[in-house]
RNA sequence: GGUCGCGUAGCUCAGCUGGAUAGAGCAUCUGCCUUCUAAGCAGACGGUCACAGGUUCGAAUCCUGUCGCGAUCACCA
């Protein structure tokens, strides 16, 4: 049982025994630094049940816990609260439990649980990753790994955007201007090769309609009739048609474009067990909304087209399906939604990396799926992000002001290097070996930066100021890791195994402990918030704790052998706890930095 | 205009279902490297929690309104 269900359970008997009144909750929180005691008991709430004095009650109530538990040893109150001593064995039975599990806060998924999937990265196929696809990433596969941390099943997948004008757009610039170039012919990155033609693409538009507007068409004309586009829109015609040479066109480019995602997605250290690509399923859905028009979910306008009224709701009316019988998006959402269970039969719910912007949409579709009546549309989520912005401004791919998501992580590894080197780090290890290091704490810094911040605010990323290591940062709690490594590598024993019997804690060993003690339950907030940022203020405030025990209290010069021992095992844990934190956020932890 | 989100120190951010004197980092200033990694620690300075009401023992937190910023309201995706 855990200490706040002891606290609880006596502190409900102390009420019912003391004034024969019933409290339905108790209310805890860690005591203040400056008053003396551990946890505190809020005394205010039970002046609904129990009329009198707070101070009273508290010392009554704190007088009954020390008589009655043996894990409390004194108390205090100031004004209504109650601050509860705990003794050090309760802490030192708490430390022998947890030291030697494996994982300890992750709780295995069970074996007939249902699953979840989650949805994450969504490219186009027609240009590289940026930064907005980076924050993407980090969250959905922070939050997907959060989740099965949480205890269940998870599927990570994504759904790719290989159809559309905007593909045609670089395929058709590719095959004008592109006197077959290869990835291989030119040793660019797949993807950076097709985004360089949608730029491309972009360039010769405009001029188009520079050209049009000189020769007397009003802007609105000159932007349809561009030669350029119109040829575009002829080859979506013939791709929809199936015409064999666009087709060996697209698949050829898309190819380049995933060989590029992939090697992007390796270096970012994310995964997916599925991938749903919109050339399958963009013609889904079309039956899930005939089906709804019979239960009366739907109804048909006189042009033909299909609606869904959420009136009641307190939306509009949405469209499902064009009068010419052609899908919208939101027809494919709701046929992939559906497709995706009948693929995964044990799905009980979803959750949808996707900014903000799409709000509205989702909010919709989730509400489409619920009255079309299946059980796991209770359980969809959007994990809906902010923009990132730039001190420049918004990122505009067709302008050329994104940051590009692999010049990004090289630029942080960089950055890693030359402040190592200034701090003379790393003497002694082979290049290769600080290559790594550089890596880890570059995508260490670049991935703590974006996930620490609440997914729903937008993030205002500017690149020098991004790449600091000090304070609450990745590197400041990779750095904490590596210390605590050569601490147990200079200590010659098994410190999981050794056993401590009996000893007095130390002021800064007992907030470590403390601190310890509430991981597994920041790691069920996290997964039911879907934020990895709670895991990463933890981590942070774990170091915190950490750091200030490190330079204050001696570890291998303790009183006692046991105090060595349990300090050295302490250090141990605290790493295992913020490398494991640090899983789920996606970042590795360096032995030596 | 309707809807949704955000607004906390000069800057970047925490603040759990309402609780004690609102917390960190950066920046500025003071100390601490002859013992385990100073990418660190200890401290100082810095606040009208956008504004105004309300709810109550008690509000940064909940409710209402106002202002500011952003997103969204297509037979686009």
């Amino acid at each position: 049982m855990s200490l706040h269900q002891i606290i609880t359970d006596n502190v409900k008997k102390a009420i019912q025994e003391l004034y024969e009144a019933t409290l339905e909750s108790v209310e805890l929180q860690a005591t203040r630094k400056e008053f003396e005691g551990d946890i505190t008991v809020v005394v205010f709430p039970m002046l609904r049940v129990v009329k009198g004095n707070p101070v009273q009650i508290g010392e009554a109530v704190g007088k009954y816990l020390v008589e009655n538990v043996i894990e409390i040893e004194g108390y205090n109150v100031v004004k209504g609260f109650l601050n509860l001593v705990i003794s050090d064995s309760y802490y030192l039975n708490f430390f022998a439990e947890i030291k030697g599990v494996k994982q300890y806060g992750f709780v295995a998924p069970a074996e007939d649980g249902k699953a979840v999937m989650v949805e994450y990265s969504s490219p186009n196929t027609n240009k590289p990753l940026h930064l907005g696809h980076i924050r993407n990433n980090l969250l959905g596969y922070a939050v997907a790994e959060i989740i099965k941390a949480s205890g269940k099943k998870v599927y990570k997948t994504q759904i790719i955007n290989d159809r559309g004008i905007h593909i045609c757009k670089s395929m058709i610039a590719w095959q004008k201007f592109g006197n077959g170039e290869t990835p291989e012919s030119t040793g660019l990155k797949g993807d950076k090769l097709v985004g360089n033609y949608y730029v491309k693409f972009d360039k010769i538009y405009k001029e188009e309609i520079t050209k049009l507007i000189d020769e007397g068409k009003t802007e609105e004309e000159a932007k349809k009739e561009a030669p350029i586009l119109i040829e575009a829109q002829e080859m979506l015609r013939k791709w929809e048609a199936g015409d064999a040479k666009v087709v060996e066109l697209w698949k050829m480019m898309n190819g380049w474009v995933y060989e590029g995602f992939d090697q992007t997605y390796n270096t970012l250290g994310v995964d997916f067990d599925s991938y749903y690509y919109e050339s399958n399923t963009y013609l889904l859905g079309k039956d899930n909304i005939e089906e709804g028009l019979v239960s009366g979910v739907f109804f048909k306008k006189e042009d033909g087209s299909v609606w869904c009224d959420l009136t009641d709701e307190g939306l509009d009316e949405k469209l499902v399906l064009r009068s010419d019988g052609t899908a919208v998006y939101m027809t494919q959402d709701i046929g992939t939604a559906i497709q995706r269970v009948k693929d995964n039969p044990d799905v009980g719910g979803m959750i949808y990396t996707v900014g903000n912007e799409q709000d509205y949409h989702f909010k919709v579709l989730f509400l489409i799926l619920k009255k079309l009546g299946y059980d796991w549309a209770e359980n969809l989520h959007h994990l809906s992000y902010g923009m990132v912005d730039l001190p420049s401004g918004k990122m505009k791919s067709r302008e050329g002001t994104v940051v590009d998501a692999d010049d990004l992580i090289v630029e942080m590894a960089k950055t890693a290097e030359d402040i190592s080197k200034d701090l003379g780090k790393l003497d002694g290890y082979s290049d290769i070996e600080k290559a790594e290091v550089y890596k880890t704490i570059g995508l260490g810094a670049l991935k703590y930066y974006i996930l620490k911040v609440d997914p729903k605010k937008r993030i205002l990323f500017n690149p020098e100021e991004s790449v600091d290591f000090q304070g609450n940062t990745g590197p400041f709690i990779q750095y904490t890791y590596a210390r605590i490594q050569a601490i147990l590598r200079k200590a010659d024993f098994d410190w999981k195994t050794s056993a401590v019997t009996n000893i007095s804690l130390h002021g800064k060993e007992k907030e470590l402990i403390k601190q310890i003690e509430l991981f597994p339950e920041v790691i069920q907030n996290a997964a039911t918030e879907l934020s990895p940022a709670i895991i990463a203020n933890y981590s942070y405030d774990l170091v915190k704790a950490y750091n200030s025990f490190f330079q204050n209290v001696s570890i291998f010069g303790a009183d006692t052998e046991e105090q060595k021992l349990f300090r050295v095992q302490l250090s141990g844990v605290v790493g295992d706890v913020i490398k494991h934190a640090f899983e789920l956020l996606g970042i590795n932890v360096p032995e030596r930095m």
